[in-house]
RNA sequence: GUGGCCGUAGCUCAGCUCGGUUAGAGCGCCAGGUUGUGGCCCUGGAGGUCGGGGGUUCAAGUCCCCUCGGUCACCCCA
């Protein structure tokens, strides 16, 4: 067993009927954007350190997540992706697109964690970010974006935890009296959240520690701390949410696991998932993240959708079941001529989706992987239809078969094709 | 990084408690029963260094130790 090769742990290998349902969801993703005008960004698989380093030293993520490539001279300049929002605004600070953008993006990214139900070390996820309007419904249209995908795919056990982190000098006050609250009660809290309290107060709220719940609870509450502007903002986005009929929770201890969200963060979980990991789906604003990464000044928000955690969820609900594959058509052939490799290449270059057996098995076992197939029709090539040039059809549920000319194979196949399943996808 | 559970055919598992002749089943795969025809049925076949290493023993899939892998959870997150 040692002597075989694996996938790397954290990693899968994905088989249809699986795959043709990943193939799926991209697409239905692909199409749902399209709708509000987000075009396609394809950005690299790995960037500078810098790059990643900016959405948080503090953050697990960055600090002992991270995919580092070893570079030649030995020196680690560069990381696999461990989410692409940083990508996106590094493309921006780069490229400079004119504004507002609106960008969507999909493909894995790579976290080096111990894996479990719903957490690999490879995972992918589809997205979306849109840069240049501080306008809360650009929020509203982000949120509700990713709330009716959902429902596209069919998830109905999905929750919206919704929260406002604030900025600027509200978010100062508030992170200081944070520290202050955490602080004056040091030997209550738990190891790790001391030690995270002195990297950034904000996710000490974010512990689930049953030590640290009394005084998680009894700390200060962001919203007395927000400015003024971004109250309102907050509220305009809840109103926003209001309108469209999408229910949310205020969960104001959401923080979130990268530092440079501010004022709106949002997160969805899954409550049909029987997983610790039920989050499937997150985002929020980052205000000061494409000045970081040493571009302009400007505002965004986005998202990103976990999708090996959707399918999951979609398992525990029945719903977004694999797409039909397969082929239509399996030819069967018996001869020592060339009947069959010409009969399928007619057919699939008139868009008909067409298999075959090969190496000259029994017409028996040809038949059974015809069977196997799922094909609608064989076609039967033995020695009578080869000296006749003639094919044999054969419906494989039920209805007599016939011998029809070769020349007329096609024109006699297509009134036994199920339309519309047939020749797309 | 820490912890629980689990590693026997391609897959799902029995056998392990109380060590003992050629390690089993179902499904899948291949072939035959029908010398040109699938699904059902019947018969046969291929396929296993019992995760790996060490130890105990006359004898280890079975007992002990180590190790690797899988899985779930903590932590954190998609």
């Amino acid at each position: 067993m040692s002597e075989t090769f694996q996938a790397p742990r954290g990693t899968r290998d994905i088989f249809p009927p699986e795959s043709d349902r990943w193939r799926a969801l991209a697409a239905a993703f692909a199409d749902h954007v399209s709708l509000a005008g987000y075009g396609q960004v394809i950005p690299p698989m790995f960037e500078d350190l810098a790059v990643f380093s900016r959405v948080g030293e503090s953050t697990d993520v960055v600090r002992k997540e991270m995919f580092v490539l070893a570079a030649r001279d030995g020196e680690a300049h560069q990381a696999l992706r461990p989410e692409q929002t940083a990508s996106v605004c590094r493309m921006f600070a780069q490229h400079r697109p004119p504004l507002p953008w609106k960008a969507w993006y999909a493909g894995p990214n790579f976290r080096y964690e111990k894996p479990q139900k719903g957490r690999y070390r490879q995972f992918d996820q589809v997205g979306l970010e849109v840069l240049g309007p501080d306008d809360a419904d650009v929020d509203v249209e982000v949120i509700a974006l990713a709330w009716r995908f959902y429902e596209r795919v069919g998830l109905r056990q999905v929750r919206l935890l919704l929260n406002s982190l604030g900025d600027g000098p509200g978010r100062v006050r508030y992170v200081e009296a944070l520290r202050v609250h955490f602080g004056a009660h040091l030997d209550a809290l738990s190891e790790a959240s001391r030690e995270t309290l002195a990297q950034n107060p904000l996710r000490v709220l974010d512990s689930k520690r049953p030590e640290d719940a009394a005084l998680v609870a009894a700390a200060p509450q962001l919203a007395d701390y927000l400015s003024e502007p971004d109250a309102e903002h907050f509220a305009r986005v809840r109103r926003g949410l209001d309108a469209l009929g999408i229910p949310y929770q205020l969960e104001p201890r959401l923080v979130r696991g990268l530092d440079y969200y501010t004022r709106t963060t949002f997160e969805f979980a899954a409550d049909a998932l029987d997983a610790a990991q039920n989050a499937v789906g997150g985002g929020g604003r980052y205000d000061g993240l494409v000045a970081d990464l040493g571009g302009p000044a400007v505002p965004g928000v986005g998202f990103a959708l976990g999708v090996d955690r959707i399918l999951l969820a979609c398992d525990a609900e029945g719903a977004f079941p694999p797409p039909r594959a397969g082929v239509e058509v399996f030819v069967v052939s018996t001869t020592p001529g060339t009947e069959a490799v010409e009969l399928c290449d007619e057919l699939r270059r008139a868009g008909v989706r067409v298999d075959r057996a090969f190496d000259g098995r029994s017409m028996k076992s040809q038949m059974k992987a015809a069977d196997r197939s799922g094909a609608v029709v064989a076609l039967l090539i033995g020695d009578r239809e080869a000296a006749e040039r003639v094919v044999t059809m054969r419906p494989m549920h039920g209805g007599e078969q016939r011998t029809v000319g070769r020349d007329d194979v096609l024109r006699e196949l297509r009134p036994m094709l199920d339309g519309p399943s047939g020749a797309d996808h």
